[in-house]
DNA sequence: TGCCAGGCCCTCTTTAGGGCCTT
């Protein structure tokens, strides 16, 4: 069984075009359904906090200021990483922030992110949004402590990604449903999902 | 200080527009 390294940012924005930079990282290795590691730290960029991301992360400037430089989380969530498979939720978002991180210090990228939402859109379309928090409670999925904390929204998507791999096994008797086989089905119509279990 | 993205996906679509999702 595949070893997939599960991200999440907490960033000071929505884009790294804009200047925004990330302020916490958070990454659980999950294998076989289970947690077998975590990477979690604060960093300071030396980019101010807007309040309005302050409200909704509870991440402070105070707390920024005391937090380790980026450049050495950055290097150590790469080493962590390693050439694992990622997975996010709205794993776009995730990977600009990472690509963007690593950019500024001349680390390339060779991650490939699959998307948790992009999953859930197709899995679970009754669901009346695909936020994360949404898809715990709905799934009911273990859901422990302040959403919009990295590590939090980690293990929320560490649980859905887990999730999304039983039902894929159970509806379509598929037996090693891996990270690969699911950043193909994250790209195909929800329509066209059962032909390619049945035509590989 | 406040401003700002971008890929996906649906539909009253495809020569487009707008909501979702992430902080």
């Amino acid at each position: 069984m595949e070893t997939v390294a599960v991200l999440d940012f907490e960033t000071t924005g929505l884009s790294p075009s804009w200047g925004d930079r990330a302020t916490e990282i958070a990454i659980t290795l999950v294998r076989d359904g289970q947690v077998i590691d975590r990477f979690q730290s604060l960093m300071n960029a030396g980019r101010r906090i807007p309040a309005e991301v302050t409200q909704l992360t509870g991440i402070t400037n105070a707390m920024i200021a005391a937090a380790p430089p980026v450049a050495k989380v950055m290097r150590d969530a790469s080493k962590f990483v390693g050439s694992m498979p990622v997975v996010a939720h709205n794993a776009s978002f995730d990977k600009k922030f990472w690509e963007a991180e690593l950019a500024f210090l001349s680390i390339p990228s060779l991650s490939v992110f699959a998307c948790t939402m992009l999953l859930s859109r197709r899995l679970y379309p009754q669901s009346p949004n695909h936020r994360l928090s949404t898809l715990v409670q709905l799934l009911g999925l273990p859901n422990s402590g302040r959403a919009h904390r990295a590590m939090v929204d980690a293990e929320m998507a560490g649980h859905l990604w887990c999730r999304i791999q039983q039902d894929i096994s159970t509806t379509y008797g598929v037996q090693s449903v891996n990270h690969k086989l699911l950043t193909r089905v994250q790209k195909v119509p929800r329509v066209k999902i059962p032909a390619l279990f049945k035509f590989g």
